[in-house]
DNA sequence: TTTGTTCATCGCAAATATACGATTAATCCA
DNA sequence: TGGATTAATCGTATATTTGCGATGAACAAA
């Protein structure tokens, strides 16, 4: 698509907390990592039998909760095991308290369809 | 796209989770979502001014977040004044926070390419 | 070596998302 | 009434995501 304004600049920040958004914009990504997050260790690719979707279809959808940091596999031939990996599970779960915990409260009482007086925003 | 296989079934959670993780899914939704939060009331369209982007670019981006029940507008014409809605946002923070507490600690002890033994796993 | 199992990757098709400019709608002000 | 201002929507182009079947790679067991 066209891209001749500047190019946004975006933090770090920013950065991080769409690509793990990114990641969990699926239903069956989040299914699948509630599946994990709930058996005593780790899990196997036996989430076919439990999601009816194609065995490649579930293979794309662990890749991509696995570049997101979210789980980890461990190779167990001729089986993988995933499971949650915590590190960046915590990372997750920090960087999303912290955005929805800004540092101003952010009270906004323009009651809605009500003009606001002008001069309380910038 | 083919979708042959029976449709899968997400519950409420799964899919609200989903849906509020798309609207967080793009760095610059979070870059307004971060300017709306960090004002002491609500904001405006000025927005243009600091995010160069086409205008209708945001103006879909902000729809996005009103459709996810982000934000919300205010009309005062010919302007209009968004927010945080307060609502959609502490919803938002509450679910992720559920999702990233599970019930059951998922201590997954798998040391990484070691072979784990049988039988601790489903 | 051959066969079977498991899973990743490839190749393709369809759906969605992203971005832009142009246009339209709504509202003020002269 | 006739501009001016603001923002949504339309139309279009391109990129990305999603899903599937087919194929390939790695390994265990016969």
């Amino acid at each position: 698509m066209k891209r001749t304004l500047s190019v946004v600049e975006y933090s770090g920040e920013e950065e991080a907390i769409a690509l793990f958004a990114k990641a969990l914009s699926h239903p069956v990504r989040i299914k699948i990592l509630k599946l994990l997050a709930s058996q005593q260790c780790c899990f196997t690719g036996e989430l076919t039998e439990l999601i009816p979707m194609a065995q490649s279809t579930i293979s794309q959808h662990l890749k991509s909760l696995l570049e997101a940091g979210l789980i980890q596999g461990e190779i167990n031939p001729p089986k993988v095991r995933y499971c949650i990996n915590q590190d960046g599970w915590l990372k997750a779960h920090s960087i999303f308290e912290d955005f929805f915990t800004p540092d101003r409260v952010f009270g906004c009482d323009c009651p809605v369809a009500v003009r606001a007086p002008e001069g309380r925003c910038r």
